[in-house]
DNA sequence: TTAAACATGTTAAACGGTTGACATAGTATT
DNA sequence: AATACTATGTCAACCGTTTAACATGTTTAA
C-alpha cells in the first residue's frame, strides 16, 4: 500500500541551529532595557511613541516571535483553550469545532483539539493534559468525567450542551423547545404517525430534551399516535445508522412522520425510505436536527431544527475570556433554536 | 435570539486560589530531591523501584501535573502539533483531523488546530502563533505560505498534499493515479461525453495531477470526449456547489459520465442530475474523490477514489516524532490510492 | 581488593518573559 | 518653586522544570 517514491534523507537535521531572538536581544538592538520592551508588549505603564516604534522596528530586524511558553509559565495561564469532543469527523462537531475557532481566534486564544472518542478515560485523560498545559479554558462538548476530576483544575470549565454540575459553566439550547417545534411541524405538515428517533443518547443530556418536548405535544394531540426508537451512540466515525433505520422503519412501516435526532440520521433516513419505495415529503415527512451543512445537500432538502452554534460557540469563548479577566460570567446561558422548512415537509 | 435563562453570577471566581502542586511539592512529599524526581519523571540516571514507587505515590496524593509550559520552555520545544487547515467543516479535512488527532495522540502529541478559510494572511499568522508556541512540528494542509516564512522556524513543516519546496517534508497521495483510476472506471462502463470537474483548486497543488490523469486516459482512447470545468475555490464552509453544478451540467447536457474532484461536489452532482431527471448511474456515471463518509450516504452510493488518510496522517506524525529525536526522516512520502466501485458506476 | 555500576543528594544555571520596587530624569501644571 | 505626571533604567525575584557538574555513599562483579 504505502509506496515510497522519493526517500531522500537529509543530511543534516540541525538547519535550526540558530536560535530565536529573545527579548533581551530585542532590547539590545533597540538600544533599550528589557523592562521597557516588556511594557511595550503588554502595554504596561508609559511608552512614548518613538520607544514603542524603536522596539516594534527591533522585533521585525529579529524576527521576534515572543516564547508563548515563557509568558504562560510566568502569566500561570496559556493563551489556549482546550476542546473536547467524541469525533470531529461528525459533522456536526465540526461546525462546533469551526465555531469555536473562529471565536477564539478573534479573542487571540488557540484550540488545542480533542477527540474523546466518547470514552470517559480518554476524557479523563485530556483534562490532564489540558491541566498541564494549564490552558485558559477548557470547552467540554463530550461526555461525562466523573466527580471529582473536574474542581480545582485551575481553570473554568464550559459544558457545551452537557449537564454537569462539576462544570463552571453551561452552554446550551432549548432542546425542548426544539422538539416541540419539530412535533408541531410533522402535525401541521399532516402526520399522523409519528416516530421519534434518538441520536446520540448515552447518558443524560439536554438532548435528551428533544424528545420529551416532541412527546409532550404529540400527547396533548388527540389521534396522534407517537413511537420512540434509539440508536445505539457507536455512530461517532461511521456515521452509519442504516441498519438499525431498517429495523425502526420495519417495526413501523406505515409511519408517516419522522423527527431525527441528528441530521445524519434524518439523511440516512431519506435514503433509507426511498430505498422501501416511499417517497419523501409526500408519503413520510422529515424534521432533522443541527442544521449542518448536509441538510442542504440532501433531495429534497432536510427541513431542521437550527441550532445558534456560531452564537453558543462565542459565549464559550466570552465565558473564558471573562473568566481569565477575573470578571463575572453567567453560570448557565440558553439558546433558542429555529426550525428551517425545507424539502422534507 | 439569545434567551438567558439563568444568570447567576459567581460570587467569587477565585475558587482556583490553592495552587497545582510543583515537583518541589512532590520532592518534599517523598521525602527525596527534586533531581530525583525529575529523574523519574525522565527516566534519566539510576532510580530504584522503590523510589519510583514513593514519588509516583507522593504524585497522586498531591494530584501533581507536571507543568508542561515549563519543561517546555526548558526543552525548547512543546508537545504539539500544529495543524493548519483550510476549512475543519469540510468533511474531507475533518477526517484528516480526526486522523491526526489519533496518531498524535498514540505518540503523546496534542494538536494545536488551525482554521485559514484558505486565507495566506491567517495562514502566516498562524505559522507564526506556531512559531511563538514553540511546537514540536507543523502540518500544512492549507495553502500557500509565501517565500521565506517557513524557514528556520525551529521546528519541521510537514507539507500535506501541497507542493511547498520551504517545507521540510511532504506527505501527498498519487492524485495522478487517482485520475487515471477514475476515468478507467467510467470508460470501463461506458461513458463516452466526459466531465472532469475540478474541486478546491485555489493554487498549483497536487490534488491537480488528478485532472492531468484524468484527461491523459481519456486522450488515449478514441471515441471519448472530455471537458474540464473548475470551481472557484470560495466554498470552504458553506460547501455549496450547485449554482456552479448547474451551469457545468448547462454546458453539457448530454454528458454521460462525471469525474468529481471531491466527494461533496459528487454527492450535489447526484441531486443536481436527478433534479434535471437523469438517473444515476443509467444516464449519468460518477465517480468521486476523497471517501469521506458522506460517500456511503448518498443514494446510490458514491464510487469514489480511497486516499488513505489514516496512513497520510501516521506519516505526518511520524515526520515530526523523528525530527524531535533528530533522526533522519523522508523528504517526500507518497501514497497509492485505490478505486472503492459502489453504485454511482 | 578494587573498580565499576547503582542510587541519591546538593547546587546552580538555564529556559524566556513578567512584574514590582526603586531610582532618575525631563516636562507640565499650579 | 513645588508638585505631579511622563518616560525610562536597573535590579531581582519568580513561574516550574531540566540538566549538568560534582559529591557521597552502597552494591556488585572481576
Amino acid at each position: 500500500m504505502i509506496c515510497l517514491l522519493v526517500n531522500m534523507l537529509r543530511q543534516d537535521i540541525c538547519i535550526w541551529g540558530e536560535k530565536m531572538a529573545t527579548l533581551k536581544d530585542v532590547a539590545r538592538e533597540a538600544g533599550l532595557s528589557v523592562g521597557t520592551v516588556s511594557r511595550v508588549l503588554n502595554n504596561r505603564g508609559y511608552i512614548s511613541e518613538q520607544t514603542r516604534r524603536a522596539v516594534q522596528e527591533a522585533m521585525v530586524r529579529l524576527h521576534y516571535q515572543p516564547n508563548a511558553m515563557a509568558r504562560s509559565l510566568s502569566k500561570r495561564s496559556s493563551s489556549m483553550i482546550g476542546v473536547i469532543v467524541p469525533s470531529i469527523s461528525h459533522p456536526y462537531f465540526a461546525k462546533v469545532v469551526s465555531c469555536l475557532e473562529r471565536a477564539a481566534h478573534k479573542e487571540n486564544f488557540q484550540i488545542l483539539l480533542f477527540c474523546s472518542q466518547g470514552k470517559i478515560s480518554r476524557e479523563e485523560e485530556y483534562v490532564r493534559v489540558c491541566s498541564s498545559n494549564r490552558v485558559a479554558g477548557l470547552v467540554l462538548c463530550s461526555g461525562t468525567v466523573e466527580t471529582g476530576k473536574l474542581r480545582d483544575l485551575g481553570f473554568p470549565v464550559v459544558a457545551y450542551e452537557r449537564f454537569l454540575n462539576e462544570a463552571d459553566a453551561g452552554v446550551e439550547c432549548d432542546n425542548y423547545e426544539g422538539g416541540t417545534l419539530a412535533a408541531r411541524e410533522l402535525i401541521r405538515a399532516g402526520c399522523r404517525k409519528l416516530m421519534c428517533i434518538g441520536g446520540k443518547g448515552e447518558v443524560s443530556m439536554p438532548a435528551d430534551a428533544r424528545i420529551k418536548g416532541f412527546l409532550d405535544v404529540c400527547g396533548r394531540r388527540p389521534g396522534i399516535v407517537v413511537r420512540e426508537f434509539l440508536c445505539a451512540p457507536e455512530h461517532l466515525d461511521d456515521l452509519n445508522y442504516y441498519q438499525e433505520l431498517a429495523a425502526f422503519f420495519d417495526q413501523m412501516p406505515d409511519a408517516d412522520g419522522i423527527f431525527a435526532g441528528s441530521d445524519v440520521i434524518g439523511m440516512q433516513a431519506i435514503d433509507e425510505l426511498s430505498k422501501r419505495g416511499r417517497r419523501v415529503p409526500q408519503d413520510v415527512k422529515i424534521v432533522g436536527y443541527d442544521d449542518v451543512n448536509l441538510a442542504r445537500m440532501t433531495n429534497p432538502q432536510l427541513t431542521t431544527i437550527h441550532q445558534p452554534v456560531r452564537e453558543m460557540a462565542e459565549e464559550c469563548i466570552n465565558i473564558i475570556e471573562k473568566a481569565a479577566r477575573n470578571e463575572n460570567y453567567p453560570v448557565r446561558t440558553m439558546f433558542h433554536v429555529s426550525l428551517e422548512r425545507r424539502g422534507t415537509t
